[in-house]
DNA sequence: GCAATGACGCTCT
DNA sequence: CAGAGCGCCATTG
């Protein structure tokens, strides 16, 4: 019964993903730790494979970790790995030739808001230099 | 209910 | 630095 029935777990997973903002990319071990699986990037990676246009996510916006500060696409089929490279570098997010994209640079940094209260920030106002 | 699967991730060679 | 191996977790057959 997996048409048009998610599973509620999947649909905190792309929940997620919503979440994600553009120019920025999340791996599939964050998104699922994020949706409460802790260790389960390939749940995450289940729930992108099942999902339709239709949901409209930012799908492209979702990586694979290779080392602590570098990500990568591991899309299986080459065709769409393609169209994911091209909406990343649509939306500013730069890929190395091997396709590292830096976590550094790009790695999204949830700001936690979930329902928790969420902690004062105390930010210096520093406009100009 | 058990066995297999996968858009993962980390360690060891 | 590249490749192989093993562990994880929920969905599927």
């Amino acid at each position: 019964m997996a048409d048009g029935q998610v599973t509620a777990l999947y649909r905190r997973i792309y929940r997620v993903i919503r979440r994600i903002p553009r120019g920025k990319v999340a791996t599939y071990g964050q998104v699922a730790e994020l949706a409460g699986i802790p260790g389960g990037a390939r749940v995450a990676a289940a729930a992108l494979r099942v999902s339709t246009p239709a949901m409209g996510l930012p799908w492209q916006r979702v990586v694979g970790k290779r080392s602590p500060r570098s990500a990568r696409i591991s899309i299986l089929d080459p065709v769409g790995a393609a169209i994911q490279r091209g909406l990343l570098e649509q939306e500013g997010v730069r890929l190395s030739e091997a396709g590292a994209i830096s976590l550094a640079d790009f790695g999204w940094l949830p700001t936690q808001r979930s329902g928790k209260k969420r902690a004062a920030r105390p930010k210096a106002r520093r406009s100009r230099h």
